[in-house]
DNA sequence: GGAGACTACTACACATTGCGGAGTACTCCG
DNA sequence: CGGAGTACTCCGCAATGTGTAGTAGTCTCC
């Protein structure tokens, strides 16, 4: 039911994996995570993580203006943020099998 | 590297599971659950889930002594905590294909 | 030109939940 | 008796996603 507890912690990841392939500003990053499947995240959510990765080191930022609507503030995974987005996809790949067998056991 | 956030809102689940094939105590689950591979798992993250699901209404309880140590408080799967391990494994399956998909994206 | 919708972001207070540490208590062994 | 292993409780903390409110830009439609 509540997906919101799953996020904890995936949040930032999957955030990570959709500036993988092109820089994204708060609100087209939302979208992204929204049209792949996690319908349910908050706005709040995404802005807040994407500060957090920030502060982090694990992305860079730049404003541009827009014409469509007010400023939209871009961030990009540098280094830092390649290797957080492996690493975190390591450890979230090795958790989520964990997962399965637990669940799966006696299943047969 | 911290696990303990990916746990938030599994770790019901993760339990449920292990409580599926036989009741068991609190320092029992907290075993099944590392020799799962849930190896960071802190006890008193397990007792409190213990509480909660047991609180909303998805586990059965009673006491037991034991000769071996101090009594034991025994949990078991009612029909409401079967209902919420299947509907929950559902949602975590769900949400672990959608996660997948994000980050295998662009792999190829 | 004003209302409303969509875009885009910030700030703050809040709820959930896993964790750490301290405390209690029982059994068994050396 | 002291220490280890077992078994549980309580309390306060920290991380993080959410809701709400607020600001502000563009565009459309009546």
């Amino acid at each position: 039911m509540d997906t919101s507890q799953l996020l904890k912690g995936v949040l930032d990841l999957a955030v990570l994996a959709v500036l993988r392939d092109a820089d994204g500003y708060g609100y087209d990053v939302l979208r992204r995570l929204r049209a792949a499947g996690l319908e349910d995240v908050a706005d709040a959510s995404v802005y807040g993580t994407l500060r957090r990765l920030f502060q982090a080191g694990a992305l860079t930022s730049y404003v541009q203006p827009s014409e469509e609507g007010p400023h939209r503030k871009y961030y990009g995974l540098n280094k830092t943020g390649h290797e957080l987005l492996a690493r975190s996809t390591k450890t979230w790949n090795h958790f989520a099998d964990t997962m399965s067998v637990l669940l799966e056991e006696e299943a047969a």
